[in-house]
DNA sequence: GAGCAAATGCAACAAAGTTGCATTTGCGTG
DNA sequence: CACGCAAATGCAACTTTGTTGCATTTGCTC
């Protein structure tokens, strides 16, 4: 039980959280830590390479439901993954999404604070999703 | 400039906007005004019957672009249309989303004041969109 | 009523996921 | 070390949501 400052492998994880320690899964994994943003299936699928489409989306699935990656949906509502205990500097979130030419903007105002949740509810996650025409677009009445 | 207590009918809603009076319009734009909350593209085609896809697609853009419908995405990333100057009910919300089972929570707590916009930006809708775990699947450690 | 642009309908395609099934591979056991 | 079995992979196919191209039909103006 002495302090670890050397960070874990993707194998070590793996074996660690009982699953089976596979190449694609080393891969998936390994990517995921390099990253320095949530990645969506698609980024790490042309990241990798040649990994099966749905080989991915299931070692991520695995890595989530085993507490190896965090999954999480972005605005577009499009899955993205993210490996736990790795620091995740875009969390919280203010967005501002135009409702005329799609664009969004990342607003630098600090997300408010979220209210009381029911019992049980665990909160990981928030954002506060503004919509409405941004400045180009109010611009041209269209 | 006599008040109007009448409703206007969707074929002067068209006439008005300046777009051609059809018979997919006007059964599109008469769904989304009985409506009571923003419908999607799936439930539309559901209710309309025999109306085609693309054309569905195609006439929801339009009577946005002439400002007789609004196009907002849910949380769940997906189009949803209402038409304009029609009550909406569930318009400000906040939402919590399980991570574990995707089921959706409206919260009763209000949603915050929306921050200062930069210039330029005209608000229109806003979510406060919380994402962790439900009661219930905090119950189970899976 | 004729002509023309606009709108519709059809086929096809794209991105994001999911499901079923056969094959391969990791790994514990002898 | 090799054997066997469950687990993981890879492939094909299908779903949902949305878009594009093109031929045909329809609304509206003259």
């Amino acid at each position: 039980m002495n302090a670890q400052t050397i960070p874990p492998t993707p194998a070590a994880l793996l074996r660690a959280a009982g699953i089976k320690v596979t190449q694609p899964r080393l891969r998936v994994l390994g990517a995921l830590r390099a990253a320095t943003r949530p990645m969506s299936h698609a980024e790490l699928e042309a990241l990798l390479g040649d990994v099966d489409r749905v080989t991915l989306y299931r070692i991520l699935d695995t890595l989530a439901d085993h507490g190896l990656a965090t999954k999480a949906t972005d605005v577009r509502g499009v899955f993205r993954f993210s490996a736990t205990d790795m620091p995740r500097p875009h969390d919280d979130h203010v967005h501002f999404r135009c409702s005329r030419c799609g664009g969004v903007f990342c607003l630098k105002a600090a997300p408010p604070p979220p209210p009381r949740l029911p019992r049980g509810f665990r909160l990981e996650e928030a954002d506060f999703d503004l919509r409405g025409v941004c400045a180009k677009c109010s611009g041209r009445t269209s």
